[in-house]
DNA sequence: CGAAGCTTGTTATAGTATCACGCACTTTCC
DNA sequence: GGAAAGTGCGTGATACTATAACAAGCTTCG
């Protein structure tokens, strides 16, 4: 059965080592159900991916991985993402050109995102009725559904607040 | 009061030049309302992104711009897109880097996409009260919503009809 | 006319992503 | 053990997508 989730941008005030802490622990888990491995090296990206929850382009992954005197090239970068991405462990914002972590990447569910223009901050929503509605619509043109992306541009509530208090 | 449409996929055998026609004579009429000029440079990029009811790329339309002698520079086609996706003229498809036409530029909508991953087939959708549950959801966490955009991947019709016939 | 603002041309550059090749390591299977 | 196959990664080159910055031309309107 599907669950119907509606999530909240993420406070500014959390934990957010043990955050991240959980993330990798799910992530590993993810992988072996799949049989596959969270190598080192993906197991670093993915953590970048988290150490905010804001989307990350590849580019600045790749200047974070560069260390000293080792330096990442793009194909490095855009393979781990790419292995996340399979692995449902990571959304990639289309409209962004960025990615961010999954925080269900044990559950199945489309993207959907709302996005702050103002201060960038992302939530993802998951609400299973959007899913079928669109599953529904797209049925009646013979039309199969893969998968599905939505992004939603606006402005949170904080900014709102600060921007006009009262 | 906002109208629902569920647009199927365009048949092969349209008229398509009156197609074209149609959607230059509405830009116009679109401009016009907006006070904004639909130059011949405008207008003629509005034409070849209808030359199909498929995506198009930004650089394929500079190819098909640069005749001759003349050799089209990205920003010519770029500014062209921008006027046009403003006017709600086009649509960007952020999952494909490209661009289609809008058949309904007078209504405002969101974008909602149907996308075959086979045969690379678009059709544009426009269900009001999908629009209307993601902005619930969004009001549940004060999030004001600007506008969203809706990509679905999967399979069309007729590539189905057609991989397992019968 | 002439100023203001919009439209376009042009050159350069920034930003995003993939190709292709080769090497290292691991797993499998004899 | 050792050959074969598969996977992951390094590296250099390149393709693809988009914007910056500045100059020049056109439109409008007093």
């Amino acid at each position: 059965m599907t669950r119907s989730v509606i999530q909240d941008f993420v406070a500014s005030d959390h934990d957010h080592d043990s955050c991240i802490d959980a993330a990798l622990a799910r992530a590993q888990a993810v992988c072996q159900a799949r049989g596959e491995r969270l190598t080192p090296q993906r197991r670093q990206v993915l953590e970048l991916v988290w150490r905010s929850h804001r989307p990350v382009k590849a580019y600045d992954l790749l200047e974070r991985l560069s260390t000293a005197g080792r330096r990442a090239a793009p194909p490095t970068v855009y393979r781990a993402l790419e292995f996340l991405r399979e692995a449902g462990l990571v959304h990639r914002l289309e409209s962004l050109n960025a990615f961010i972590g999954c925080p269900r990447p044990d559950m199945r569910h489309s993207a959907q995102f709302l996005i702050c223009t103002r201060c960038g901050a992302v939530a993802e929503m998951d609400d299973a009725s959007l899913t079928a509605k669109i599953d529904a619509n797209a049925r009646r043109l013979g039309f199969k559904v893969d998968d599905e992306k939505i992004e939603v541009n606006g402005t949170c509530r904080e900014c709102r607040e600060r921007d006009a208090p009262g």
